[in-house]
DNA sequence: TATGAATGAGCGTTCATTCAT
DNA sequence: TATGAATGAACGCTCATTCAT
């Protein structure tokens, strides 16, 4: 019955976010920001829906958050491509199996929403906004470029050959639902057809 | 003086019908069945709020019809492939083509909303169940089938091949949106490179 | 084609008044000012919602007009006892059949509602208002009073006694329902007993 | 600081509950189902409308929940009057004077209305339905007999004068109304005259 | 910190009333 | 005169948010 301290109460309150957090994501995901309402993030999370506000003031807030967390997390996942071992096309195969078999679907889903929606928060709109797909042409386009010398991919216009790649995954991840059994992701070695230089 | 007649009013009617629906599409596609509000609709198709409900019994009724219709366009759609000209291969990209730059957009978004979201009526529910992805993947095995036949057409297997091609084009047709001026749909031809035997 | 005269149109409009009415009194009799619908009586009276403002300005005007005539001709049935041959417990055993059996229910029905309910247009409120039983027991009492000279009527107190009757009277009328066979218009004899001198 | 116990909740709402109950009885008694708004039995209650859904899930269930209310209490305050002191006729002379005096007028005005409008949900449409007056009958038969084998209740058939009984009464709690000072509860004796066996 | 009772603004829907024909 | 399309105010109900405990 000793209070806790600082530094546990600290650590409860992290806990807590963290589980908001990602009860928030599916159920907005799935449920869009509208669809969603407060009581259900709340008892997904496990707690009672007076509580959110102790840790966002608004659904607005909470829905913004994620925005950003999915706006980073995308962009460090793009990133890191540049981590994995192989050729330029190895790599991306590689990053693609990652994406459709990892569950990355949830923030597609959510971005989806956002970019959609037109009940997104401003604040929200504007991370969006500020976000375009240039920013991930620019991270992908070194090891596209690189893929062509050396033959590995196809002798078209870098940019276009990736915003081309994004489209299709985003739609991809954005659209593959449950419930169809004729609808399955495609294999990673016919999506990437067009991106590989013909031999 | 004179009441209108019963053919004036019918026509009166039918335009109105048709005025809604329009406005409906346009509304549920961008925002989906609970962001949508009759009065949005109302106001996008120039009439007061009161009036849709002479002509929708409630926004439910209004929802599914227009899944209904979307259903049936798109079957009728994907079947008029085999009236166009050329090979097989032709006809592919022709429709594709089509399908891209047309304005089925609002189709597609409206049945990923249709698809996606928990407050759908259960008759429009029914309706999305009926039409899986098979429906379209039978329609279109014939024609494949010829393509490969002809070596125009990869040599996969064609319900898959099919199925990745659905797919990719429903993503893409879901997904875009304006806004994002790095965001374009791909050429015909670069998306329909990977349906393409390699020479 | 030729524009009908004055005359016939005065006419016309005489009977559709009357129509209105009397589908007026009938929707409103059982549903009461707020469950009644204008459309209702609109086609209760074979015609449009439109025509009824062509002779009533509104549904509060027309149900003011029902209660005048209630009121109008509840004075005149209760007044026309003196026109009825025999003593007077004979008068009031016949005024009290014809009330029992004719169709005289709606009217009841009618007041009642009027009594009851909050929507009543302040005109028609006013109307009830100078219409208490009073009017009716200053009708009937030197009526009772022979009849007590005579030795028929019990030797309560006049005024009570007509009270009560017609408290009675008007609670059967108001309350008496199809749909329940147990529920029966009690016989003449047995009601006016508790008027009758025990002999 | 600590939130209420499971208790101390409990009986709030359950204070709640009886509070909107009564409140609603009030409204609709006086203004029928249709008349009555919930904002309007939620100011009565004094708390706001929003809340009245936390206890019942819709006007309907509302309503239905008080005829069932009403129903149950009306058979068992007739079955009541078995437990009364006295003679049969002093049984009936007590518990009409109960029922005439106390306030179980909004009771019969809610069944009225619940008999009476179209609006009425099937639920209680049901209820109704299945509670005729010959389950009144059923229960207060042997009663009148016992009286008749006395002397003290006139020889008529019993189940009719017990129908007309109840009819009286009914129709006398049904339409009393306050604000006509003339309109008064008759007497109990002069009500009852016409059951007493004549002397 | 944690709960859930309580509020009230907002949306779907109905219906009295108006108006063009 | 007669019709029915059109409007908009009002009510039932939901849900984000607040607050007492």
């Amino acid at each position: 019955m000793a209070p806790l301290n600082e530094e546990q109460l600290q650590q409860i309150r992290d806990e807590r976010k963290e589980q908001i957090i990602e009860a928030a994501l599916r159920v907005f995901a799935r449920r869009g920001i509208i669809g969603t309402k407060m009581s259900m993030i709340a008892s997904e999370a496990g707690i009672s829906a007076g509580l959110l506000y102790r840790y966002f003031n608004s659904k607005d807030e909470l829905f913004t958050t994620l925005v950003q967390q999915a706006i980073d997390e995308s962009i460090a996942g793009i990133k890191s491509i540049y981590q994995l071992p192989g050729t330029p096309l190895d790599k991306i195969k590689t990053l693609t199996a990652e994406i459709l078999n990892e569950g990355s679907q949830f923030y597609f889903m959510l971005m989806h929403h956002a970019r959609t929606s037109d009940e997104v928060p401003i604040t929200a709109k504007k991370l969006i906004e500020e976000n375009t797909m240039k920013t991930y042409i620019d991270i992908l386009e070194p090891l596209f470029i690189e893929g062509q010398k050396k033959g590995e991919i196809a002798e078209d216009n870098p940019s276009e050959l990736i915003s081309c790649y994004l489209s299709l995954l985003s739609g991809l991840m954005t659209v593959n639902i449950q419930g169809d059994e004729n609808y399955q992701i495609p294999k990673v070695d016919l999506l990437l057809r067009f991106i590989v230089r013909p031999s």
